[in-house]
DNA sequence: ATGTCCCAACTTTTGGGA
């Protein structure tokens, strides 16, 4: 099994690409974010060409989630509780629980949003502390916070700014607490693999990225997994989105 | 160290969000 998890940055902006990483890779899976698509805007009929079913939690212009899925797909439920936005979204392909999740951004530290944040993240932490440890799951997405200094480029140039705070990677910790393993870590201990570059300043080339998509699941999966790489190359090129894939196979 | 991209709209330029 293949499973990938990418914000996208609109799915109409970036479906050229979308379409050729498909084809080029072969997701069994396929998580995405930040679809800015309403429901009757989504792709539904290409992707059923392509081999693809498809599930999409939409609201318009803002936010959108997705799960692709080509092993087949079932048990769709999406929203958390209390929640108006259209930022998460869980299916069953294969017999593997996935969830799609666009945590958000905070803004800063003394906005609204970053309350908004730690709540999200605290109501994400409810549903998979209550899920079925028997059944495999894979939770993907842009969680908007850098785990750690080592997931951020210059922790100096992000002292008091969102993605970064204490209370943050608390509850990103707190998620991995409910038995799930950073599988981009756990793969790739020594390097960043940053997920993430501004489109400004020429973050890319500088290499000024940030961690914050990830790819967690249980132990048991986590065993049979072969590698877990963030797909840098995607960040090239014309028209990329400011985010690169984070890609994971494992036997099943 | 704020150099871009994407969206909507009282749309051909501006403002909000990331």
């Amino acid at each position: 099994m293949k499973v990938a998890t990418w914000n996208v940055n609109s799915l109409t902006a970036r479906w050229p690409r979308v379409q050729e990483w498909i084809h080029r890779h072969e997701p069994d899976v396929l998580l995405l974010q930040e679809t800015k698509q309403s429901d009757d805007k989504f792709p539904f009929a290409a992707l059923t060409e392509m081999g693809y079913e498809a599930a999409h939690f939409g609201q318009g212009q803002w936010n959108g989630v997705a799960i692709l899925s080509r092993v087949g797909l079932s048990d769709v439920h999406h929203g958390l509780e209390g929640d108006i936005e259209a930022r998460f979204i869980g299916a069953t392909c294969n017999g593997l629980r996935v969830y799609s999740c666009y945590v958000p951004n905070g803004r800063a530290l003394n906005d609204p949003h970053y309350d908004y944040k730690l709540r999200w993240l605290e109501a994400l932490r409810i549903v998979l502390s209550g899920r079925d440890r028997a059944q495999p799951v894979m939770v993907g997405g842009d969680f908007n916070v850098a785990l750690s200094d080592f997931d951020v480029y210059d922790p100096t140039a992000f002292e008091g700014t969102t993605h970064v705070s204490v209370a943050e990677r608390d509850a990103l910790a707190a998620l991995l607490a409910t038995d799930l393993v950073d599988l981009g870590r756990y793969f790739h201990a020594d390097e960043p693999n940053y997920t993430w570059w501004d489109y400004r300043n020429g973050a890319f080339r500088r290499g000024w990225g940030l961690r914050i998509d990830y790819l967690l699941c249980d132990g048991a999966t986590a065993a049979r997994v072969s590698d877990a790489y963030v797909d840098r190359d995607e960040r090239k090129g014309e028209k990329p989105s400011d985010h690169a894939p984070v890609v994971t196979e494992f036997s099943w």
